[in-house]
DNA sequence: GCCGAAGAATTGACCAGGTACAAAAACACT
DNA sequence: AGTGTTTTTGTACCTGGTCAATTCTTCGGC
């Protein structure tokens, strides 16, 4: 279904043009995550069980775990469809550009567009799980590390690839600054919907704000938090 | 016993100084603790339950969980106990000293006295951690995340209350960047010492990497990775 | 058009981490 | 010694996650 919850089990297609086995396939894994996300939404990601989602989604207790590795799969998967675009813009950008502008423009452009990757969209969907990575600790640890974990090789890997003079380590922190940079943005917009504003409100500041962090990526902290200010 | 590894079951205490029951206490989660440590660093993480571990250390597996809340914290919990560390740097730091120059020179301090909390430290007892750490995704991921989000929210404010001055993202950005980047540091030292190279050799080099890292925290990327260098 | 085989989806039985609770043991104080 | 408090323990149980077997769908041969 590619909701804009960015949930793509398998890549875009239609349904009925395949296979009966895969369209029940795909129609029983999107039953199963949206009564779960239904339920957590409603009661809290601890306080719903496996086996009630199971029973919910008239689905065994296996099946579940067949279709999503583990319970925070069920909410995490369709956002770590992601991981690997920091990576692919640094690669694939013009020429001359620095790797600080490349992924600047790309997060200035998703913010325009609104895309849910950046926090700054408040779909029903959406919110609810964000709201639900928010108030679960472990899910919110999940969404910080998988991110730092997985995108900083990626994003590294990348760096020096593009870069072989500059040494490993560099690459390790720029990647690691760009991307939580990225990462503190959207969290501060996330933030922003869930306490109920409207994301073509919050774009103008957004944009200023995105602007100025990367600014302070680019040129540092300086002085800063020096009491001479 | 607050070994190398940062085990401070309790502050630091003359053992034969405090009521029986105390000392009690306290040895047992030792016990516990070493136990776990050297099952784990022996067979592996998951492959030792921790009904096991009860066994070994002759104590029953409620025991355990009474000393430590989870299986994970008979890993993580003795390293956890610094994650105020950066905080309170900040806060004492002396006067007119920025942000980035005071955890610099505290880093660059704790790395000529081999602190264990730079990764600079071949204790074997250290290593076994760090590299069952390194061996276990869930401790990997926990490492990070734990840190990331305590520590960054601390130091973030710390630097709120420093600066009221600056707003509150550019303080949560700037509190990641720099703790990413002690991290990164650590990290990379915590690879050497994995690879068996010693400390004092190290300590050159990390001295100078650690340099060059808050550099590039405090004067930016700039146009890294521009192609044009 | 029917049947059997291959292979997937699904399942029920099982293991390990973690919690709740009440009983028992060990300690401290008088 | 005796009593009250804290720590430890045993038991029972719940939940997330894994494994071998069972069932069902699809596909190729007759």
């Amino acid at each position: 279904m590619a909701t804009h919850t960015g949930l793509d089990l398998g890549p875009d297609r239609d349904l009925d043009a395949l296979p009966l086995r895969e369209r029940k396939k795909i129609q029983t894994a999107i039953r199963i995550w949206r009564t779960a996300v239904g339920l957590f939404a409603e009661r809290g990601f601890d306080q719903v069980s496996v086996a009630e989602i199971a029973a919910a989604a008239e689905v065994s207790k296996m099946t579940v775990f067949n279709y999503f590795p583990t319970k925070e799969d069920l909410v995490m998967s369709p956002m770590e469809q992601h991981l690997d675009e920091s990576a692919r813009v640094v690669r694939e950008r013009t020429p001359g550009t620095s790797a600080v502008v490349a992924l600047r423009e790309q997060y200035l452009a998703a913010l325009e567009r609104f895309d849910p990757a950046t926090g700054l969209n408040d779909d029903r969907a959406v919110v609810d799980v964000v709201r639900l990575i928010h108030r679960t600790p472990t899910l919110a640890m999940r969404a910080t590390a998988g991110f730092g974990a997985q995108a900083r090789a990626l994003l590294t890997d990348e760096l020096i690839a593009q870069d072989p003079a500059h040494d490993e380590l560099t690459a390790q922190i720029a990647a690691a600054q760009l991307l939580i940079t990225r990462l503190t943005l959207t969290t501060d917009n996330q933030r922003r919907m869930l306490a109920g504003e409207r994301p073509a409100d919050v774009l103008p500041g957004a944009l200023d704000r995105a602007r100025r962090a990367f600014a302070l990526v680019e040129r540092g902290l300086g002085d800063y938090c020096a009491g001479t200010s």
